[in-house]
DNA sequence: TTGAAAGCGCTAACAG
DNA sequence: CTGTTAGCGCTTTCAA
């Protein structure tokens, strides 16, 4: 119990302990073709004896590869990354890497500080959910020949390879379920951080009343104030929506208020539901809501809320497997994968009041 | 663009462009104070000049160190573990170690491998929430001198340390707290896992019961049936603890039915909140609830639950730091750590109806 | 089939 | 202050 941990053993010990080679231990572990039978089978059960692992530090070294990829994400607390790491670790596993983690919470300078540790851990390659504001730490990673699949977000700049939702068109079909289902006065609510999602959401969004012959004016599409991200707390606040929405509500609005709410994050539905609530309109009855993520809570409100089903396992093995393909095929165009969303449909936009059966869900688990 | 990543700059590049010894190189970039300032300057002008990156492998090889910790966690989907992540991710990284983060999805087989993956990475140290099952494996890795500290499930058997929450307490204070609003028949739901934060829970609920006098039968204590747990999906489904109260709700009650329910989980609570609602049963009139983990949604329901708030960060902090000194310190008696939880009291159990302020949320973030 | 030698990139010990 | 030598643990030449 008090003896101190021996150094672990290396080849040397198997070698010397047999009288053979440390060269020989290694073909024999290595399960080249070249070894005895005999001795492949004392050493692998002097192996077994003491306890021997190899040192994958000294293997990576000689070999020029430390199998390890690199994940970089902004917010583990974000359901949808939440599952994405989950899918990831467990392809990146199962293809007989490691995984290393950075987080970097929205926040440049956690970006340029976890591209340097890419960059000394010698990872063969990352998955990366960029910050979007800058890429020049980037493109010194990729240039220093570490391959990079960007998740969720692209910088087209790098002409990296990317995987991601198809925002746009998750927004589009919101939009166009609002409208189909009679509401005329829509309003965005969406996140204010400088991403493309954000951005692509926006479009879906004025696309879709376009295509309805509906004007949009500036004040509807909204960008809910938020405190700096925390990955340590929430990813967001219902509570900012929640206020947001009460000013919002309380305001004139010469046309009317309004009978239908784009929300691009479901916390933002869940605060903007409260707000609603307090003022005695009704959902669906006096205002319809979308949400966007489905998260685990969405289908269990009160009302329950129609949202924008998010790929996140999908997302996150498409994204190992472009990696590792590149990692193992040398140059080729970069590819671009947009995955589609799923649009739910629940109670707060007059779909059933019964719950949305969850086991529906599409499973993309892999094996 | 076309022109493939050139090997990448080593030590023996600066030494060469400069006609210096890799020696020299290498302590005017350790910082070594024999190096003439000139030498120092030219080596680290030429470092910054071509872009040189230390090689951690070969740094790690030599030192004996790689300056990784490995975090070894269940489901990242869970909100208590993916603010856990954060926290831990942070830490480790400002104390300039990496992380290598394996998932296990409670799989005792996954552990096992992420154990291989340990000992072959050669990590300094791991954080880890253990499956519980089984824990040969994990012998093994502390006896191959890795220290391991526990978290949130401990493995007394292997005296490592360990930093948990103080279940039993939050659920003996959501029970009295129930107890004290007039609550008299109530109900326990819990997960039906094998591990310890279930069983603790069960203790503080019992506890609280005993000392207001009230008897507890076999069927006041319920596990919720959950299928496979499945960190690609969700941490837990509501679905479940819905159909479970559905049936629990239909069948007699000889006593009456009950009038508090305590749930092990904030997921569970929404699958109740759901069931009640459909037979008409008020909350808190009718029946109190409480959920646990206080999860971002829980202030947000059309009834805000009363629910035990989980003190995330601050586990994974202290974690970390638990780990290093160890790694520095020798060794010392194992320390274990159990955080207070903290009831926040809202409308599901007669607390007020207004919303918790989230800013209330007490800060344990590091630095 | 096995062994000897060389080297991955870096640092520590010792000379000079 | 700087260079030489040695070695971390492993794998890959090349001989024997």
């Amino acid at each position: 119990m008090t003896e101190g941990p021996r150094p672990r053993p290396t080849l040397r010990d198997i070698a010397t302990a047999l009288g053979l080679s440390v060269n020989t231990v290694s073909r024999a572990l290595g399960d080249k073709d070249s070894v005895s039978a005999a001795t492949r089978a004392a050493v692998q059960a002097e192996a077994a004896r003491i306890g021997y692992v190899p040192n994958t530090l000294a293997r990576s070294l000689v070999l020029g590869s430390a199998m390890t990829l690199g994940l970089v994400i902004t917010n583990p607390s974000n359901p949808f990354y939440a599952q994405l790491i989950s899918s990831i670790e467990l392809r990146v596993r199962a293809q007989g890497y490691s995984l290393l983690l950075l987080v970097t919470d929205e926040s440049v300078e956690n970006e340029q500080r976890a591209t340097e540790a890419l960059l000394r851990s010698a990872v063969d390659g990352a998955v990366v959910v960029p910050v979007q504001a800058e890429w020049d730490h980037w493109r010194r990673v990729r240039d220093s020949g570490i391959p990079l699949v960007f998740v969720n977000r692209d910088v087209p700049e790098l002409g990296c390879d990317m995987v991601g939702v198809d925002y746009e068109r998750g927004s589009y079909e919101a939009t166009s379920h609002l409208i189909a289902g009679g509401a005329r006065r829509l309003l965005l609510l969406e996140e204010d951080l400088p991403i493309t999602t954000t951005a692509d959401r926006i479009t879906g969004f004025r696309r879709a009343m376009a295509d309805a012959g509906l004007k949009v004016s500036d004040d509807q599409v909204q960008a809910v104030p938020t405190k700096r991200y925390d990955s340590l707390a929430l990813p967001w606040q219902p509570e900012e929506a929640y206020r947001f929405a009460q000013t919002l509500l309380t305001d004139a609005h010469p046309d009317g208020h309004p009978d239908g709410f784009v929300t691009g994050n479901d916390y933002f539905a869940l605060g903007l539901l409260r707000a609603l609530a307090e003022r005695d309109l009704a959902v669906p009855g006096d205002v319809a809501i979308t949400g966007y993520g489905d998260h685990p809570y969405a289908a269990y409100l009160q009302t329950p809320l129609t949202t924008v089903r998010l790929p996140a396992a999908e997302v996150g093995t498409t994204a190992v497997d472009l990696l590792l393909q590149r990692l193992r095929a040398g140059t080729e165009r970069p590819r671009k994968t947009l995955i589609r969303p799923e649009l739910v449909i629940r109670a707060s936009t007059g779909g059933p009041p019964a719950l949305t059966n969850r086991q529906e869900q599409p499973s993309s688990t892999p094996g």
